[in-house]
DNA sequence: TATTTAAAGTTAACAATGTTAACATATAAT
DNA sequence: ATTATATGTTAACATTGTTAACTTTAAATA
């Protein structure tokens, strides 16, 4: 039933699991639904022994949003057809963003949430704190359009941001019902991406 | 100290008052600031004649919430002035909207927040659904910006919700730490807003 | 006006949650 | 073989939202 090795008293890779377990959880019923009982029950173990690998329910949660983040870097990378117009490159890449989201709005919730930040805060330094691990490789797509006189010269930086920005919003609205899930999110997003395209790439009146 | 009247057992007003007060809370504390202890301490009542106005503290949040977005309604139109170019006006609402989630992060988290949601998924019709009070404004905003040849005579609604998509992830991205808050604010904001608007204007070279 | 009824508030107790202290057991080191 | 360290357990706490039973004021009615 549970993962627990036959040598009854040692798990042997609690840490691991309660980060692995604590994954399903969130996608299945949020962040709200991980209690360190349900948690440590489903591994069979007392709910105090995870304080022998976390200090705190907090720092569990810090470590499975670093694991959520790791999934939503490698289903937007991995798939990334590398041989593609650079054009196609974004699209495909902002397209695989919002499904990412949809697919796990749990999860992408819990990762750009805020409930977490407060002790964070203050740890971090301010000059490095763009958390979502695929955003320099953004920055360097977006670099290459530049070089390959796709997108204008601007701060590439700022592009990424504004991309970012653009899939972060339509991600957060379509996951939280603010706006209608009809089956035109196709539609929406393809809007939306020419509407980014438009305002960053070469004019091509010149 | 409190806003109790001299006739000590009946409060006269309690349930306006614990929505204004857990207002406050939120502004400066955030939503899990808001316990029912500390907020009935501040009032001067005790803790359950909270539930005489209230099923539970999940409906006072909502109301909150609702009082929150009324806020940002006020905050956004309140200010702007009719009588100027369509284009400046879709600027200072963009730029007022920013404006908001900065100033109020906290009840700007709350209100688009998913946290409350899960009950009112079900209980909501999923075709009255864009909640924020002033995107109806919005859409008719663009709109008139079509008939005055402005912007392209595609789908108001959709290019609302594309405004709309940018507005919320930057204020998102600003207010959870995700990208520098240097004092560039404006700058992103700007090429935002020039992105967005080089996408759904009607083509200059025509 | 006197009495009844309903609204609004209080007190005491509960269950659920994260956390800690004191103790127990298995593995690693000497 | 003994000691030390890492890992796990049990029992108890404080904090939270919530409910039940009771009290007090205001409103309605006779």
């Amino acid at each position: 039933m549970n993962t627990k090795t036959n040598s009854s008293y040692h798990h042997g890779n609690l840490k691991e699991e309660l980060i692995i377990e604590s994954l399903k959880m969130v996608e299945n019923g949020g962040i709200a639904s991980i209690t360190l009982r349900e948690l440590t029950n489903r591994l069979g173990t007392s709910r105090t022994a995870l304080y022998r690998h976390f200090t705190s329910k907090e720092e569990l949660l810090q470590e499975v949003i670093q694991a959520g983040f790791e999934k939503l870097d490698t289903h937007i990378f991995s798939t990334l057809d590398s041989d593609l117009d650079l054009n196609l490159k974004l699209h495909d890449l902002g397209r695989a963003y919002i499904d990412f989201a949809i697919k796990n709005p749990n999860l992408y919730r819990m990762i750009f949430g805020h409930e977490l930040k407060e002790q964070r805060e203050e740890s971090c330094d301010i000059n490095e704190r763009e958390d979502a691990p695929g955003f320099h490789k953004l920055v360097d797509i977006i670099t290459d359009a530049q070089n390959a006189n796709i997108l204008k010269k601007d701060d590439a930086f700022m592009q990424a941001t504004v991309m970012w920005s653009m899939l972060h919003g339509l991600s957060n609205l379509l996951i939280d019902g603010h706006v209608h899930i009809v089956d035109n999110i196709e539609t929406l997003f393809e809007l939306s991406f020419q509407t980014l395209i438009s305002g960053i790439a070469v004019e091509l009146s010149e």
